[in-house]
Formats: C-alpha cells, structure tokens, sequence
DNA sequence: ATCCCGAGGG
DNA sequence: CCCTCTGGAT
C-alpha cells in the first residue's frame, strides 16, 4: 500500500526542503507549494532570509498561517544557519532541533529526504494512527518515536512515516475515518468490534501493507 | 495549557 | 458556524 508515497513538498536543496517544513504546520503542502516559488526566487540562501524584509516576507508566506511568527522563526533561521553553519543546513539532529521553528518533527523531516537519514516523523497524523492501530498508548511523540523504532528496522522508518502521513490524511481522518474504504480495517484493533489486543497490533506490523 | 493564524470543508 | 490542517515556542 502506498508503494511511491513521499514527500509531497516541493524543494530542490535542504534548505527548500527545511523553510517548506517549518511553513507546513498546520498548513496543507498545497498551500506551502503555492507559496514557495516566489519564495525561493526571492530567498535562494540562508542569508537572504538573514536579510530579510519582515513585512516583506509576512506578505508572502501569509496563505500559510501563523504568518507573523513563521517569518521571525525563517529570519531567525537565516542568521542562526550563517553564524553557526556557514550558512548551510546541518545533517543533525540536535543542530536541527537548535534551530528557530525547528523541532523534532521537523527536523526528522529533513533528515530523512534532504540527507537519507533514517528518522520517524511523528506528526499529528503518524501519532493518531500509531494509537488506532495498538502500536503504542503513549501521546508524546518521543515516546510514539520509540515505540515504532522498536517494532521496524531504521531502512523502513522513512517510508513509513510517508505511508502513515498519507493514510491518514486520505482514509483514516482524525474526525470520521472512512473504515469502509480502509485496506487495513481486517487488521485493525480499533475498526468495529475488532480485538484491541496486542496480537492484533503486531498482526498489523507483520501482515499488514505497512510491513 | 495556550497562543500563533489563514483557508477550505462539512 | 465549527472544525481541521504533516507544529513549535512560551
């Protein structure tokens, strides 16, 4: 299931890939890809975003929400990238995380498609499903981080994270998940009157298209 | 726990 | 009209 699922950003470098990340909260991609290529004509480097006009560049992040404190948190990126890594973006966890706007989720982000680090990215929706599907009771993201590195091999992490993300954008909706079109409703311990045990779970991490 | 914030869907 | 959308910082 979901063999090709990927990034649905639009970026060219990790710098692209780490300003459409942070922009992509609670925002969607298609909105963050409408804004981005004026974006990235006008800011090529760190640098530019260093340099920065705020009102200028509130204007044209605007669509993504949260408008007024992504353009502090890029400005602040800008500067800290120039005067702690020669303007480049670091390959690291724990650079990333230091970061203005940055944060695990993020940052796992960009390691995993800008630098082919393996890293799970626990968004709302990668938690949500962890939940659904009995992998872990824990809502702290790090927590859910561990769970999941427990249960799949580092060279599945990234993928993973891809097909949950979409999964549970396209089918398993926070609100009204459509069950009736889920390939994994068979497997899953929250579907009807399905077992909620850990059987059922780690029937899920095995048979199910997620292995 | 709360704020930041606009846009689109039900 | 209410809700949600690939969060992060205070």
């Amino acid at each position: 299931m979901y063999p090709n699922a990927h990034c649905e950003l639009d970026f060219t470098s990790p710098l692209e890939l780490l300003v459409a990340t942070i922009l992509s909260a609670q925002c969607t991609d298609r909105r963050v890809n409408a804004v981005t290529p004026t974006l990235f004509a006008r800011y090529p480097a760190a640098a530019d975003y260093a340099a920065a006009d705020r009102a200028e560049l509130e204007e044209l992040i605007r669509p993504t929400g949260f408008f007024r404190a992504k353009a502090g948190n890029l400005i602040g990126l800008g500067q800290e990238l120039c005067a702690r890594f020669g303007g480049e973006v670091p390959g690291r966890l724990a650079d990333l995380v230091s970061l203005p706007g940055v944060g695990r989720k993020t940052a796992n982000v960009v390691l995993g498609n800008a630098f082919g680090v393996p890293g799970i990215t626990v968004d709302t929706h990668f938690g949500r499903l962890a939940r659904r599907f009995g992998w872990t009771r824990a809502s702290d993201p790090v927590k859910v981080e561990h769970a999941i590195g427990d249960l799949f091999p580092p060279e599945d992490w990234t993928l993973l994270s891809h097909r949950m993300i979409w999964h549970g954008r396209r089918v398993c909706h926070a609100r009204r998940p459509a069950c009736g079109a889920c390939d994994l409703a068979r497997w899953c311990p929250s579907y009807g009157e399905g077992p909620t045990d850990e059987a059922a779970a780690r029937k899920l991490v095995r048979n199910g298209p997620f292995s």
